[in-house]
RNA sequence: GGGCGAAUAGCUCAGCUGGUUCAGAGCGCCUGCCUUACACGCAGGAUGUCGGGGGUUCGAAUCCCUCUUCGCCCACCA
C-alpha cells in the first residue's frame, strides 16, 4: 500500500511529513471527529505563550501533557478541541522591543507612543508566532484554524466589555494607593507580579530627637532612605515606654521637619525598638497609618527611584541605594545611628526584569476581588473544581481567602488601552467609561482625552476560555465549547491565570471554565534548579527533536513525570535523558518492520482479520499475549484517565518490549517461517496486539505509531491512528490460566538460560534438559510448549522424566518442577553445590519467616482469610522448592 | 514567620486503598553474544540498614509522631 519502511528508524524522515499530512486532513479540528457533531466535546485551552517566546523545556512539558490528553480523548470519540493562541505579553514584549531600540541608542520616548506601538506590531508580525510553529514540531494537535492573539479585535472587544461591565457593577474603580512599582519598567505591577525573595538585609536603628530637645526616640527601619519622607513616628497605644511621648513632636533629622508621634494598633511593640517611622508615600502599612491619622504623604522619589525634589537638595537625583548610604552616613556622623543589625526579610522584585520593587503611591485602576473570589472559592469547596494533585486546591483556596484588589493599570504602551475618557472641558471633567471609542464628552460635548495607561496582560488572558470562542458575541463555538474540561498548567501561573479564569468564567459566563485543573511540575536540571536562559542550564526541545525525535522528547518528558512532581533532566547528558526513549521508538519501529514484513507475500486465508481467528486455533503463547494485551489496555486506559501519564507510558512500554518483542515475537518465529503450523494465526494475533499497543501509545508517541499503523494492510488511504477508536477492554480476552501457564514456560526458559550462562555454555551450543516433578508429571503446558522452550533456550532435547545423570546444572521452578541440565565434565561440582546451597538457604529463610508468620495466632486469627490462605500457599511452594533442591544436592554428593 | 512537598540501587525515579509485582524500572557497571526486526540490540549478573529515631498493627518502604537534609509556595513585623 505505501512504500516499505526504511530499515533504520529515522524520526527526521517521518515526523514532518506526517504532521503536514495530519494538518491537510484537518484531523485536529473537532469537526473532524469520527462521530461528528453528535460527539460530546472535549476542550482544553492552551496557556497562550508569549508571542515573542521561544520554545523551552517548560513549554515542551506543558504542551506535551495537553497533547497527550487531547489525543486520548479524540481517540475515545470526543469532539476534541485544543485551542491555541498567543499572548501579547505587555511588559515582556515591550521590554524586548525597548532593548532592540536601545541598541540603536533610542528609547521609546524618542519614538513617541504611536510610532513605538507600530514598531512593536511590526516586530510581532516579523517574528510571527514562532513558538506555535515550534509546537508543531513536537507534534501538538491543536486546532490552528482557531488560533487567536490576545490583541485581536475580537479579544480586545471582550476585554473592553469586561472592563466596562465590571465598572458598571462597581467592581472596577480608580484610586490613589500604594502599589508595586518597577522603577526600570516604569509601571505599576500587581501583587502577583512582585516576586518576594528572602534577602539578607539590615535593620538600622535610628535616633530621632524630640523637637523640644528633651530626649529622643529610636526607630528601626530596613529602608533608611525613606526617612526623608517621614511624616510621623508611631508607637503602640498601650506601650508603657512611649505612653508619655504620644502627641509630642519629633524634629526629623537631616530634613529638619517637625513630625508628630502618634499611637496606632498596627505597631508591634515587640519588634525593633517598638517605635516606627511612618512614611505614607513609600510603604503600604505606613500609608494606612497615615490615613488613620490624617498624615501628609511626601513622595521623595521619582518614577526611576531617584530622590525627588521633595527630598532635601543634597539628596536630589541620588539613586535610592546611594541615598541609603548617604542617609546612614549622615546619621552616623551626627551620632544618631544606634546600630545596624543583620536582618532577613522578603523584598519584592519585578517578575519581568528582576529590579527591586518600590512601593509607590499613585493613581491606578483596580478590580475589587472579594466578590469575584467568593463564588470561586465556593466552587472549590463544593467539589465542582477538582485539582490534580489535590493539594494544589489548598493553595488556590488560601490565595482566594487572602485576596487583595487587583491593580490592572500599567504605565506601558503595548497592550489594551484603558477604555476611559476624561473630559478636558473646564468645569466638566467628566470621566466616561465606554465600550466604543469616544471623540467627545457624552456630557458636555467637549474634547476628551483617553486614559494613557494600558491594562495588565492578564486582564486579557483571564478571559480566554470564552473570549477565544467569540464572546461577547453568542457564537456557535461559544455555545459548543464553553465550558471546557481540563486545564493543564504549571503551578507558577495558578494565581496569575488559572484562578482568575475561574473567577471571570463564573462572573461573566455563569459557569466555571474547567472542572479539572491538572498542575504538573517544573522541568529542572540535576541540581534541581529551574531551567533558565540566564543559568544556561536549559534544554532546547527543538535540538532534542532534531537529534532524538519528537516522540523521544515527549516520551522522556511524560515518563519522567509522576503526578505533580518535577521532571529532572540533565542538560549536559542528553543521551541519558532522551536516548532510552529514542531506543524505544526504534524498538517499536523494528518490531513493526518485522511483523509487517511477515504479512507480505501471497494472500492469506485469514483475510477476515483477527476476528476470524477461532479460539481453539490459539496456542498458549497466543492466548498469553492476548491476555497481556488486555491487561495493558485496562492499565493504560485507567492511568490516562487518572492523569497518571507516566504509568500509562510505562505499561505500554512493558507490554511492547518485555512481552511482545522479547517473548511473543521470538516465540512465533518458527510458525511464521513455516517450520511450525499456525503461521496465519500468529500473524493475526501479532498484528492485532501490535495494533492495540500502537493505539495505546499514540497519545505519547504520535509519529512513530502513526507511521507504523498506517502501513498495515487494508487501511484506507486517509485512515489515521489519531482518530482510530481507542481499544476497549474485552472480558473474553482475560485468561488467567494462560498467564500462569506461559509464566511457567518463561520460568523454565529463564532457568535454563541461567544455567547456560553460569557455566559458560557457548551460545550456539544446544543443551539437553530433563524436567521432572515429584509425585506427578510436570505441568502439561511445559510439554505442549516444548518447541518454545527448545527455541528460546537453545535446547536440543527436552525430556520429561527423572534425571539419570548426576552432574549438571540444577534449578527448580516456582511450582516445584525440577530442572536439570546435564553438563558432564563441563561443570565444577563444587561450584554447583555452592549455587544449590545458597538457593536452599534463601528458600530456607523464606520458609522460616513464613512459618513464623503463620505460626502467629494473631496473624491467623486477625488477618483476612484469603490473605492467610495465600500466605499458606506461598509457604507450601517454597517448602517444595527447597526440598527439591535439597534432594538435588544430595544426588550431586555435595558435602 | 505560616503552609506544603521530597528523601528508595552509583545516577534519575516508580512503588496508588498496609499483606502477590514488595524491594522494582531505565541509565551506568560486570560477563558472554554482530542469533537473518532491532548492537538504538540479545542473554545473564552484581549493587539497597527504603534518610535517622520512636510509635500504631498479627504485619510498615507504605499509616502516625519526631529529628535531619533539600526544595517549593505564601507573608505589609517596619
Amino acid at each position: 500500500m505505501t512504500e516499505p519502511l526504511a530499515p533504520q528508524y529515522d524520526p527526521a524522515q517521518i515526523e514532518a511529513p506526517l504532521y503536514a499530512w495530519w494538518q491537510d486532513q484537518g484531523l485536529f479540528r473537532p469537526e473532524h471527529a469520527p462521530a461528528g457533531l453528535a460527539a460530546e466535546p472535549y476542550v482544553i485551552m492552551m496557556p497562550p505563550p508569549n508571542v515573542t517566546a521561544e520554545l523551552h523545556a517548560g513549554h515542551g512539558l506543558n504542551n506535551t501533557v495537553q497533547d497527550v490528553l487531547v489525543r486520548f480523548e479524540r481517540m475515545r470519540g470526543r469532539r476534541a478541541l485544543w485551542l491555541p493562541g498567543t499572548d501579547h505579553a505587555g511588559i515582556a514584549t515591550q521590554n524586548v522591543v525597548e532593548r532592540l531600540l536601545a541598541k540603536e541608542g533610542m528609547t521609546r520616548f524618542d519614538l513617541g507612543r504611536e510610532a513605538f506601538v507600530e514598531r512593536v506590531w511590526s516586530y510581532v508580525h516579523r517574528t510571527g508566532a514562532t513558538i506555535l510553529e515550534q509546537l508543531k514540531a513536537i507534534g501538538c494537535s491543536a486546532d490552528w484554524s482557531r488560533t487567536y492573539f490576545t490583541l485581536d479585535e475580537g479579544l480586545s472587544r471582550a476585554v473592553r466589555e469586561t472592563f466596562v461591565r465590571l465598572y458598571e457593577e462597581g467592581l472596577v474603580y480608580r484610586g490613589h494607593y500604594i502599589i508595586n512599582w518597577c522603577p526600570r519598567c516604569l509601571t505599576a505591577l500587581s501583587n502577583e507580579e512582585a516576586e518576594k525573595e528572602e534577602t539578607e538585609g539590615r535593620l538600622w536603628h535610628l535616633r530621632y530627637p524630640l523637637a523640644d530637645g528633651s530626649g529622643s526616640v529610636v526607630v528601626a527601619t530596613t529602608r533608611p532612605e525613606t526617612m526623608l519622607g517621614d511624616t510621623a513616628v508611631a508607637v503602640h497605644p498601650d506601650d508603657e515606654r512611649y505612653r508619655d511621648l504620644i502627641g509630642r513632636e519629633i524634629r526629623l533629622p537631616l530634613v529638619d521637619r517637625p513630625i508628630p508621634i502618634v499611637a496606632d494598633d498596627a505597631v508591634d511593640p515587640s519588634f525593633g525598638s517598638g517605635a516606627v517611622k511612618v512614611t505614607p508615600a513609600h510603604d503600604p502599612a505606613d500609608f494606612e497609618i497615615g490615613r488613620r491619622h490624617h498624615l501628609p504623604s511626601i513622595d521623595v522619589m521619582t518614577p526611576e527611584a531617584r530622590m525627588s525634589l521633595a527630598a532635601p537638595e543634597r539628596f536630589q537625583g541620588l539613586d535610592r541605594a546611594e541615598a541609603r548610604r548617604q542617609v546612614v552616613a549622615e546619621f552616623e556622623a551626627a551620632g544618631l545611628l544606634v546600630k545596624a543589625e543583620p536582618h532577613r526579610h522578603a523584598v519584592g522584585h519585578c517578575y519581568r526584569c528582576g529590579t527591586v520593587i518600590e512601593p509607590r503611591l499613585s493613581e491606578q485602576w483596580f478590580v475589587k476581588m472579594e466578590p469575584l473570589a467568593r463564588p470561586a472559592l465556593a466552587r472549590y469547596r463544593d467539589g465542582t473544581l477538582q485539582f490534580i494533585p489535590e493539594r494544589r486546591g489548598e493553595d488556590y483556596a488560601r490565595w482566594l481567602e487572602g485576596i487583595r484588589d487587583w491593580c490592572i493599570s500599567r504605565q506601558l504602551w503595548w497592550g489594551h488601552r484603558i477604555p476611559v475618557w476624561y473630559c478636558e472641558a473646564p468645569g466638566c471633567g467628566r470621566t466616561s467609561v465606554s465600550r466604543t471609542d469616544l471623540e467627545r464628552c457624552p456630557g458636555c460635548g467637549g474634547a476628551v482625552r483617553q486614559d494613557d495607561d494600558v491594562l495588565d496582560t492578564w486582564f486579557s488572558s483571564w478571559l480566554v476560555p470564552f473570549s477565544s470562542l467569540g464572546w461577547p458575541d453568542r457564537t456557535d463555538d461559544l455555545r459548543t465549547y464553553y465550558p471546557g474540561h481540563t486545564l493543564v498548567s504549571a503551578p507558577e501561573i495558578l494565581f496569575f491565570w488559572v484562578a482568575r479564569m475561574i473567577m471571570s468564567g463564573i462572573h461573566m459566563m455563569g459557569e466555571v471554565p474547567y472542572t479539572r485543573m491538572y498542575l504538573h511540575g517544573t522541568v529542572r536540571d540535576t541540581q534541581h534548579r529551574k531551567m533558565s536562559k540566564s543559568l544556561g542550564n536549559g534544554i532546547d526541545p527543538l535540538q532534542v527533536v532534531e537529534r532524538y525525535g519528537a516522540d523521544a522528547l515527549r516520551y522522556s518528558l511524560i515518563s519522567g513525570m509522576s503526578v505533580g512532581t518535577d521532571v529532572i533532566l540533565d542538560p549536559n547528558d542528553l543521551e541519558s535523558s532522551f536516548g532510552p526513549a529514542r531506543n524505544f521508538a526504534n524498538k517499536l519501529w523494528n518490531a513493526g518492520r518485522f511483523i509487517l514484513s511477515n504479512l507480505e507475500g501471497p494472500p492469506r486465508p485469514l483475510a477476515g482479520g483477527p476476528a476470524a481467528v477461532r479460539r481453539d486455533e490459539l496456542t498458549l503463547a497466543d492466548r498469553w499475549i492476548i491476555a497481556r494485551c488486555e491487561a495493558t489496555v485496562r492499565e493504560a486506559t485507567e492511568a490516562y484517565e487518572r492523569f497518571r501519564l507516566n504509568e500509562a507510558a510505562a505499561a505500554v512500554y512493558r507490554f511492547i518490549w518485555s512481552d511482545l518483542a522479547d517473548w511473543y515475537i521470538e516465540q512465533i518465529k518458527p510458525r511464521l517461517y513455516g517450520d511450525l503450523p499456525g503461521g496465519d494465526v500468529a500473524r493475526a494475533v501479532a498484528t492485532q496486539t501490535f495494533d492495540v499497543a500502537l493505539r495505546l501509545l499514540h497519545p505519547v508517541m504520535p509519529f512513530v505509531t502513526e507511521a507504523l499503523w498506517r502501513r498495515f494492510p487494508a487501511r484506507p488511504a486517509d485512515a489515521s491512528i489519531s482518530v482510530a477508536p481507542w481499544p476497549r477492554p474485552d472480558h473474553r480476552a482475560e485468561d488467567a490460566a494462560a498467564l500462569r501457564e506461559f509464566g511457567l514456560v518463561q520460568e523454565l526458559v529463564g532457568a535454563i538460560r541461567g544455567i547456560r550462562a553460569e557455566y559458560g555454555v557457548q551460545p550456539g551450543q544446544p543443551v539437553r534438559v530433563v524436567v521432572s516433578r515429584d509425585g506427578g508429571a510436570p505441568d502439561p503446558a511445559l510439554g505442549r510448549e516444548r518447541a518454545t522452550v527448545s527455541r528460546l533456550a537453545k535446547v536440543s532435547e527436552l525430556a520429561f522424566r527423572e534425571p539419570t545423570e548426576r552432574v549438571g546444572g540444577h534449578a527448580v521452578l516456582s511450582d516445584g518442577t525440577s530442572v536439570f541440565v546435564p553438563l558432564g565434565d563441563a561443570i565444577d561440582v563444587g561450584r554447583e553445590c555452592g549455587r544449590l546451597s545458597s538457593e536452599v538457604d534463601r528458600l530456607g529463610q523464606l520458609v522460616t519467616s513464613q512459618e513464623k508468620k503463620l505460626g502467629n495466632v494473631q496473624f491467623v486469627s486477625r488477618a483476612p482469610a484469603d490473605v492467610v490462605d495465600r500466605e499458606r500457599q506461598k509457604l507450601a511452594g517454597w517448602r517444595e522448592q527447597r526440598e527439591v533442591l535439597v534432594r538435588k544436592r544430595e544426588l550431586l554428593g555435595c558435602g
